[in-house]
DNA sequence: GTCCGGTCTATAACTTGTTCTAGATTAGCG
DNA sequence: CGCTAATCTAGAACAAGTTATAGACCGGAC
């Protein structure tokens, strides 16, 4: 396991102090104004404001409110992903431990589920324009669950069950947040998917 | 199997001839624009004004942009569960056959990828007030696969698998449609996806 | 310190989804 | 036919995302 979590940014310039101190106050604010009314309530000219910063300064750190909400929902799994690894899961096999993880994640969902809208709705809107951003997203939660599987080299067939995994995650956040689905649909359907990973795992012999 | 194909408006007044009319020109020209530029290019105003209505009766019929694209999906995908039925899918067992069917409805989409575009973004990006539509279509969809299945009586574990299925359906597309997987990408998905189905049916002893 | 290019602020303007209004048209009904 | 309520039209108006502009400010080169 790699140690890079709270560096994502291999971008251009490196930010002086007071700039990195105006994106977090961006991002802090989004997320505040997203706890609230979801993803609607994220206005851009109120988050400029609540951050204290001119509309275009905002507009030059996140080109578009859908890459705003996309690097908040980064900044999150961030810290979940620190939060998770503290108190690895419970489980005698794979599929259980992973399980347990996305469970618990979403139960941090459902304390947030303004800010979860707003960051799963940007998410899934994003068009190509926002595809590296969302791209890191996915790698984020990709780690997580390989976390949660515990695996180091994990096969081709692994990957493609874990890929499986992740679609059925954002689709069930999805349906949930739109009161399609129960919270107790959406522990099936962690479940449901996530025998798949025993698929992938021939036990090694008696 | 129930032989509603083209019926699913149990809605308030009929309508009369001219507003079926209407109706069937709006979710024309909606498609159309699509077709073309994808979500952003089907612009209410324009969409008025192909379909030769005024912009207030195009929000009488349909209260917001993402219920006119749903409305388009729906429509499409009645047609295709048509198209579909007509050439019961091949395959030995109940997986094949569902991932041959959704690798069909793919191939119909990267025929018509904006519009495709348009249709899935403003299925996840609905909220609470679209539930009721985008239901309909998740119906639909679940109509299909489970012809695909060809079961009759589905246990409650294979109606979870294909609800994961759907899932899986879903999000793979969007990834696609935003230039983050590959054609090969998605088709492994969905296989991968598919084993679930075996999973359910403990062949029936010889 | 002074100067310069890039950054930030304040604000207006533009775009597109959505709502509203006033008047014309239509459908159903006696 | 003539009436009435609902519907439709044309167009203005409003909301929020986005872009553009002009000037103030900051940080590094000299």
């Amino acid at each position: 396991m790699e140690h890079m979590t709270a560096e994502a940014r291999p971008a251009s310039p490196p930010l002086t102090e007071r700039q990195e101190a105006r994106r977090r106050r961006i991002l802090h604010a989004s997320a505040q104004l997203a706890s609230r009314g979801g993803f609607e309530a994220v206005q851009m000219r109120e988050v400029a404001e609540a951050a204290g910063v001119a509309l275009g300064t905002l507009y030059r750190y996140f080109p578009s409110k859908v890459h705003l909400l996309v690097a908040t929902m980064q900044d999150q799994l961030q810290h979940m992903h620190g939060t998770l690894r503290k108190r690895p899961p419970a489980g005698d096999d794979a599929a259980e431990r992973v399980a347990d993880t996305l469970m618990r994640a979403f139960r941090a969902m459902q304390r947030e589920p303004h800010l979860a809208d707003a960051m799963v709705r940007a998410l899934t809107f994003a068009d190509r324009s926002v595809s590296p951003e969302v791209d890191t997203v996915s790698r984020l939660t990709t780690a997580i669950i390989l976390d949660a599987m515990g695996l180091e080299h994990p096969t081709l067939e692994q990957l493609s069950a874990v890929r499986v995994i992740e679609h059925t995650w954002h689709s069930a956040l999805i349906t949930w947040l739109s009161g399609r689905a129960s919270i107790a649909q959406v522990k099936i359907d962690i479940e449901t998917v996530c025998r798949l990973i025993d698929l992938t795992e021939p036990d090694p012999a008696p």
